[in-house]
DNA sequence: GCCGTTTTCGGCCCGACTGTTTTCAGTCG
């Protein structure tokens, strides 16, 4: 965990307790200010050393928040949750994953039975003393019980690339069943996230009881959560699925509702109100003058189509990707919306492995590979040693001369431009570990961090763009999803130097790292650096995975001129000439 | 606790589903 994710989750850990204690707005406050910390790029430690006006400009923390992030950095300890904690001794993380309970049920198995932990809790279901308690009966008793085995398993993310075909794969059986009108993925698959909570599906039907009936028969349903009249969701292969089906002529309202994100919908609908107008899944609604609460009451002013939803609102439709209130509800209504680039606007890729390193396939066939995907040029950059490089992967110095050697003669009789690259080494002090005549030799070098991923990294990368020989900063932070978050980095800092230096920054488009992150992408932009998206494919096979690159720098506004390998190769090698 | 293209005070997104309730609370997305 980073050290953000940890202030991040000790603030969520406040909502909760909150929350349980029945206090209102409060952990709506602190939770929007978590997942803010949670995303910001670079290191908060660093912001609150700077005092709580540093820490204040994050979005969503105030006064209160801020002396709390540095209060936790500096004592380690926030004093109001630990006497929370006090009050509330649960093991709320663990308790709230059970499927239907949340805080402010843990508060009142606390209170009534003394359940502070999930043991505590199956026990006190299987003696049947839950249903004796004011506000529960014998189904919430069964459904605790039934729940509480798959909340013991750690359940993590799914990542993207294992989602989203996944998603596909449902999507098109509901697509084939007779009474579907239109089906689309919404949620975090259809905003390219890098993880995903679970997947979430849209119809659009007249006959909504027999899709979701259809729905909960699927064969890889293995268990129904609930399955309501317009809406259901089931497990299904240790993901949950939810589905939401409604008449056609409000698909777009409602695909508009289900994509998300939570905070995107949320700056929408504040935007709605203030023109006396309503937003909800069924439209766009003018209801001034209107007393009617119902869900449709107003006139109707969208709902067919999401261009149409935007439109009502005085925005432009926006690309999926951009949904995370980050700005672009204002752009969308001031007509000042990025123009995104797109899957086709890549023509190459200048990171790739053969089997000199760890890949598992010759430079002869990355190069033939490359060609039948469609590229213009690829570069094979085999990892030089190093730190991080065990196992023998990395290749030394003298063989990488004799790499270059067979690297130039394939170029010769290949179809689109080879470029002679390596993936050499950012050691913890900035250093790169292969003699300067290799690097001044190659066409490309991309210096990766690979060991010592912790704590803050700005320096070591910093170090590393300003090196005269280095072309590109593969995966900057070297996070790994769900498994480590990676190095700090003042994003800032760093593309300003990388803008100054010629050097781009990567975006790595393995499902299992996307790195830099959306967020990150935007901020390096805006500091004037120039992206990558590269595979970083051992084989040909991941040359596909290219799309998750792309669609990451859509995460972070990228237009087409702000990404190196959008260009032709005689660009590239003016860009990395020198 | 946060925030402001009416506000430095008074609001705070909206609805489905479930279970436990005779009208609503909690959870979830």
């Amino acid at each position: 965990m980073s050290r953000n994710d940890e202030i991040a989750t000790e603030l969520e850990a406040f909502a909760d307790l909150l929350e349980a204690k029945g206090v209102e707005y409060k952990p709506r406050a602190y939770r929007r200010a978590a997942e803010n910390i949670r995303e910001y790029p670079g290191a908060i430690e660093g912001l609150a050393a700077d005092g709580t006006d540093a820490v204040g400009e994050i979005d969503g923390v105030g006064d209160a928040i801020s002396a709390k992030v540095v209060e936790y950095v500096e004592t380690g300890e926030i004093g109001e949750l630990a006497e929370l904690r006090a009050e509330l001794p649960v093991d709320m993380a663990a308790l709230t994953a059970v499927e239907g309970v949340g805080p402010k049920t843990v508060g009142k198995l606390y209170d009534a039975l003394g359940i502070t932990t999930l043991d505590e809790l199956e026990a006190a279901a299987e003696a049947g003393d839950i249903q004796d308690v004011k506000g529960f009966g014998a189904k919430t008793e069964q459904n605790i019980l039934d729940n509480i085995d798959f909340a013991r398993e750690a359940h993590e993310r799914a990542l993207l690339g294992e989602a989203r075909p996944y998603g596909e794969e449902i999507r098109d059986y509901l697509a084939g069943v007779d009474t579907v009108d239109r089906c689309a993925l919404g949620g975090s698959i259809r905003r390219w996230k890098p993880t995903i909570g679970d997947v979430d599906v849209l119809v659009g039907s007249d006959d909504e009881t027999a899709v979701v009936d259809a729905f909960t028969d699927w064969e890889g349903t293995d268990r129904v959560i609930e399955a309501g009249e317009t809406k259901a969701s089931v497990r299904a292969g240790g993901v949950r699925v939810d589905l939401r089906v409604v008449v056609p002529e409000e698909f777009g309202a409602a695909l508009q509702y289900f994509t998300g994100s939570k905070a995107h919908n949320v700056a929408v609908r504040n935007r709605a109100i203030e023109r006396d107008l309503k937003v909800n899944e069924y439209g766009v609604f003018d209801i001034e003058g209107i007393e009617d609460d119902d869900q449709r009451a107003g006139r109707l002013v969208a709902s067919e189509t999401e261009e149409a939803v935007y439109e009502a609102l005085g925005m432009e439709w926006m690309p999926p990707e951009l949904r995370e209130d980050r700005g672009e509800v204002a752009a969308a209504a001031a007509g000042e919306l990025p123009a995104l680039l797109a899957e086709g606007d890549i023509r190459g890729d200048l990171h790739t492995h053969s089997d000199w390193s760890d890949g598992g396939y010759s430079v002869a066939e990355m190069v033939a590979g490359a060609t039948e995907f469609g590229h213009d040029y690829i570069a094979i950059s085999d990892h030089a040693t190093g730190p991080g490089m065990v196992g023998g992967v990395g290749v030394p110095d003298d063989e990488l001369w004799d790499e270059l050697d067979e690297i130039e003669a394939v170029a010769a009789d290949a179809e689109i431009d080879v470029f002679a690259g390596v993936e050499a080494n950012i050691a913890p002090d900035g250093s790169i570990s292969v003699d300067d005549d290799l690097l001044a030799a190659l066409d490309i070098v991309v210096a990766s961090p690979h060991a010592a991923l912790d704590g803050d990294g700005t320096d070591r990368l910093v170090a590393a763009a300003k090196h005269p020989h280095v072309d590109v900063i593969g995966h900057p932070t070297g996070r790994f999803l769900n498994r480590r978050p990676g190095l700090d980095v003042d994003i800032e800092r760093l593309a300003s130097v990388a803008a100054d230096h010629g050097t781009a920054l990567e975006v790595n488009a393995s499902p299992s790292r996307l790195d830099l992150s959306g967020s990150a992408v935007k901020q390096a932009i805006e500091a004037g650096a120039t992206v990558v998206i590269d595979t970083d494919a051992h084989g040909p096979g991941e040359f596909e995975q290219i799309r998750y690159g792309v669609h990451t720098a859509r995460r972070g506004w990228a237009e087409p001129d702000d990404v190196l390998n959008t260009q032709s190769a005689d660009a590239i090698r003016e860009f990395i000439h020198d």
